[in-house]
RNA sequence: GGUCGCGUAGCUCAGCUGGUUAGAGCGCUGGUCUCACAUACCAGAGGUCCGGGGUUCGAGUCCCUGCGCGACCA
């Protein structure tokens, strides 16, 4: 009745084949009216993706973080949480914009030759074809997310939601339009906020450039400049208020080099008197400490390079381009720049300089600061539960170091240019009305009339910045704005958030603000970040790299277990995770391998079960437990300990606070797959399941059966979250099971019961059965050859264990094993004394070297001597023994008895063997 | 320039509040196709815990310093 399993797993034919049967049963979907938070029994335990770009398809980043956040879900689905993993896709303006230009690019055509309506409507529609192809995969690696409730930013849905919060913050005075420098890509065409301009170093050259003072031609003024091509959007030059070099120049005027007007000398702390020669230019269009400047002193902010980087005049900058450099791209300027200066005799020194470089994150275009107007947000009211919630230990991230730097983010937080110039996007919900000129109508619903005069309106050009929607993910995927909405009172807010450290400005910092200005509270209890994947050299691994590696392929050559269980083990708190793309059999070989043991063993299990059921452990008579079936129970529990330990807590136990014991506790990944795999393999596989062979034809094969499936059983649930797959395959074979039964919602596994001696005395058994092993490597006994055995105990209780358990220790050490006196006629023989004292001899008449039998001995003994006289040492030295914890020292004095005992039993073999 | 992290076996890393003979996987060596498993089993080799100084009865673990890597921020 029961299917035996293929001798091989096959992950390519069952794994997809069980996913749908998850999704049909409706396994991973969670039920509001289940938790607690509407009257339900179960505790609500929620994560929202971090969601993937709409045209992205998955890589190994995604396959790692995606699935750091299933094993998390998948715990606490069967710890008996409401279970909850949101999972959805990000329209990613910028992203998915370029991915359409390229698309006209290949066309010979532009976004302008299309028009806005016709490029969004192109957009759109490659997005509903093409778009969350990676939902599609993250099924093949096994995710567990809720798809019930698959969302999108550009949702019209979520929409709503931007729009809420756009007004609800102007209404709040937290959103302003502001004129000033930010940052511009000049490739993209759009503003970036601070963190999309990423700082990349770079070797460029400091230009030291002479501005004759007016009137005395003898004298000039040096300032040093990486970007000589702004100074033709000079309009000071400035120094230190207390630079004495230079005081008597203040208010007087230099003429600026090339463009030839006169400029002033202004006094301004933001001159650094020790960089260069303490003479800084200011051009407050294209720099935004130099805008700041000419803020303070009222300069005038001529722009002199338009928004695709070409030098041009313009507003304000009337005569200040040449006919010669105007149109020429900045850089190309720049070489022309220098080139007029050194020929005018004006360039004063060049020097290779060190210096940061903003960048598009996008498109690693060289980002142009350039004044413009734009909307922002005031961040500052906003951060400041966003700290408070740290501090006070509502909210935590993993590891620990990284909440120092959300807290330096926090405090030094600046405030967010919002608007983007692109037109994919939400567009901002700002109207204005030409005719009357009137405030700009921010609203809510589309205006189609002015508000005062009924006039014509039109839109704000402008899109918002991706991260305007994404900063509501955890409260718009819920059902935010509508504050009654189920889910939102059932699931916010959420508990883990899982993410790379990359984003933590971008998205989490911005979220955590979200959650406290519209809900009253922070999102999440628990920011998780994890590590980076790359290559052997330790590189990001990217696909224009080429040192990529496509999770597709790991999943089809081996699994989607053995990449999971890969990038889990390889996996500890915020470290990356190394992996060969050039080989990926030795990069997945471990996962691979220890799937198919897990395999192995089921097999074994099922061959030997019989028709029947195994009886429950529960019915079993705790007295017909054998030392070897007490052991792998009492492994079991420590097993489960410890992989509970590395887990959780799961949150807060105390009033949604963390307190300090439990502040940095839990979320050990690697640690779980380690504790889970030692017991599978190394104990349950390696000695267990080796230890019932000669029971399961006898009398107590039902013992034995009943043992096996419990405690395999119980391995498949904690390796579950890692390998749901092959679990899941392997616990419906095991047993039978009902249609709606699965592992991933069963039950996680508790403890039974404390050690008991019989377990303990197990372990007698098992260092018996490594003596022999050893003998045998030693004497180079042939495997297939049984050898005679006699073990004897140090003292009684021993002597009875290692008696009744004679069989067994045969059985895993191909021996003949006979109780016997240790100490014996000292005939040919090898020896082995345990670490209790008990021995082993097996006797091996002709093979036996005397003289090698001895020295392995003695050498034994003499590494006993340096292990005693250390510890004798430790004892004798008074300040040990009195300064040092009690139970120290007396483990120090049980530990010199134990040696003690040992030694003296190893010093009576080599007496009667050796002869002294 | 500021802040932080790392340096433990050939490789990738564990080692929590200082306390047994510093562990795992992969790789390596020797032996085995033993009736679940050669994607396996058995046995084994391999470590001046980056260098130097200090605190301590005791340091891979704490402090200082040097060297070498890396991250984030300006």
């Amino acid at each position: 009745m029961r299917a035996d399993l293929a001798p091989q797993y096959d992950p390519s034919r069952l794994d997809a084949a069980q996913y749908a049967r998850w999704k049909a049963a409706g396994v991973f979907t969670a039920h509001a009216d289940r938790t607690t938070r509407l009257g339900g029994s179960r505790v609500p335990f929620v994560m929202v993706i971090p969601p993937p770009n709409v045209t992205a398809v998955l890589h190994m980043g995604h396959g790692l973080n995606d699935t750091v956040q299933d094993v998390i879900v998948r715990w606490r689905r069967m710890a008996g949480d409401e279970a909850l993993w949101v999972p959805g896709t990000d329209h990613a303006g910028i992203a998915t914009q370029n991915v359409i230009e390229r698309q006209l690019a290949q066309e010979g055509l532009t976004r302008f030759d299309l028009g806005r309506d016709a490029f969004v409507d192109r957009t759109t529609k490659f997005v509903a074809e093409t778009g969350g192809v990676i939902l599609e995969q993250l099924e093949a690696i096994g995710a567990s997310c809720d798809w019930t409730r698959t969302a999108y930013t550009f949702s019209p849905e979520l929409s709503r939601a931007v729009r809420e919060a756009f007004v609800r913050l102007y209404e709040a005075g937290l959103i302003y339009k502001g004129h000033r420098v930010i940052h511009w890509c000049p490739r993209c065409l759009t503003s970036l906020s601070d963190e999309e301009a990423e700082f990349a170093d770079e070797r460029g050259e400091l230009y030291q450039i002479a501005y004759p003072v007016a009137g005395s031609p003898s004298r000039s003024l040096v300032v040093a400049t990486t970007r000589p091509e702004t100074m033709l959007g000079d309009v000071a030059v400035a120094v230190h208020p207390d630079d004495d070099r230079y005081r008597d120049l203040v208010g007087r005027r230099v003429v600026l080099p090339i463009v030839g007007i006169e400029i002033p000398v202004i006094a301004d702390p933001y001159a650094d008197p020790a960089f260069g020669t303490g003479v800084v230019k200011i051009t407050p269009a294209h720099d935004a400490n130099d805008f700041e400047v000419g803020v303070r002193h009222g300069l005038p902010m001529p722009v002199v390079i338009d928004e695709v980087g070409a030098m041009r005049e313009g507003p304000d900058a009337h005569g200040r381009v040449s006919e010669s450099l105007r149109g020429l791209d900045r850089f190309d300027a720049r070489a022309r720049i220098v080139a007029l200066l050194r020929a005018s005799g004006q360039l004063v020194n060049v020097e290779p300089h060190q210096h940061a470089v903003r960048h598009c994150y996008r498109c690693d275009t060289v980002v142009e600061p350039r004044l413009s107007d734009q909307w922002f947000v005031r961040m500052a009211p906003l951060a400041k539960p966003a700290l408070e919630a740290l501090r006070a230990g509502r909210l935590r991230v993993l590891p620990e170091r990284w909440e120092a730097v959300y807290v330096n983010w926090m405090e030094n937080i600046r405030d967010w240019n919002i608007s983007r110039q692109l037109w994919w996007g939400h567009r901002i919900p700002v109207w204005y009305c030409d005719a009357c000129g009137g405030e700009p109508i921010v609203s809510r619903d589309e205006v189609t009339a002015c508000v005062q005069c009924g006039g014509a309106v039109r839109q704000d050009d402008d899109v918002l910045d991706t991260w305007f929607s994404s900063w509501l993910w955890p409260l718009s995927t819920l059902g935010w704005p509508d504050e009654n909405a189920r889910d939102l009172t059932a699931f916010y807010p959420t508990d883990v958030l899982v993410t790379a450290p990359e984003i933590l400005f971008f998205w989490v910092a911005r979220m955590v603000m979200a959650g406290h200005f519209f809900m009253g509270r922070e999102p999440f209890h628990t920011v998780y970040l994890h590590g980076t994947v790359r290559d052997m050299r330790h590189v990001k691994m990217s696909k224009s790299l080429g040192n990529g590696i496509d999770p597709l392929d790991v999943v089809r050559l081996y699994g989607a277990d053995a990449l999971r269980y890969t990038v889990i083990a390889g996996l500890g708190l915020g470290t990356d995770v190394m992996l060969d793309p050039t080989n990926l059999e030795q990069s997945f070989a471990p996962g691979r391998n220890f799937v198919t043991k897990l395999w192995n063993i089921g097999r074994f299990i099922l061959q030997n079960l019989g028709d029947a059921p195994a009886p429950a452990l529960a019915d079993i008579d705790p007295a017909r437990l054998t030392r070897a079936d007490a052991w792998i129970l009492a492994r079991l529990d420590a097993a489960i300990a410890e992989c509970d330990s590395a887990l959780g807590p799961a949150r807060p136990t105390h009033d949604g606070r963390w307190t300090s014991g439990e502040l940095y506790a839990g979320l050990r990944l690697s640690e779980l797959v380690e504790s889970a795999r030692r017991f599978a393999w190394s104990e349950l596989a390696d000695w267990y399941v080796e230890s019932t062979k000669p029971r399961l034809g006898g009398p107590d094969a039902d013992v034995a059966r009943a043992v096996l499936v419990h405690a395999f059983d119980a391995a498949l649930r904690l390796l579950h979250p890692v390998v749901p797959f092959i679990t899941e395959t392997l616990w419906q074979a095991i047993a039978p099971r009902a249609a709606d039964e699965f592992l991933a919602r069963a039950a996680w596994p508790k403890r039974r019961a404390p050690e008991g001696d019989a377990a303990r005395e197990f372990e007698l058994v098992r260092e018996a059965v490594g003596a022999i092993r050893q003998i045998r490597a030693e004497y180079n006994i042939a495997p297939g050859a049984r050898v005679a055995a006699l073990v004897g105990g140090a003292e009684q209780r021993a002597g009875r264990v290692l008696a009744d358990e004679a069989p067994l220790i045969g059985h895993l050490a191909r021996a003949d094993v006979s109780p016997g006196d240790g100490t014996g006629d000292g005939g040919a023989a090898a020896h082995a004394v345990l670490s209790d004292g008990s021995h082993v001899r097996v006797p091996l008449a002709g093979t036996i070297d005397l003289g090698k039998e001895c020295g392995r001995l003695r050498g034994e003994l003499e590494q006993l001597a340096t292990l005693r006289a250390g510890i004798e040492q430790r004892l004798r030295n008074e300040r040990f023994v009195t300064r040092a914890k009690p139970e120290v020292v007396a483990g120090e004095r049980r530990r010199l008895e134990e040696l003690t005992t040992r030694a003296a039993q190893l010093t009576a073999k080599v007496q009667t063997l050796c002869g002294g």
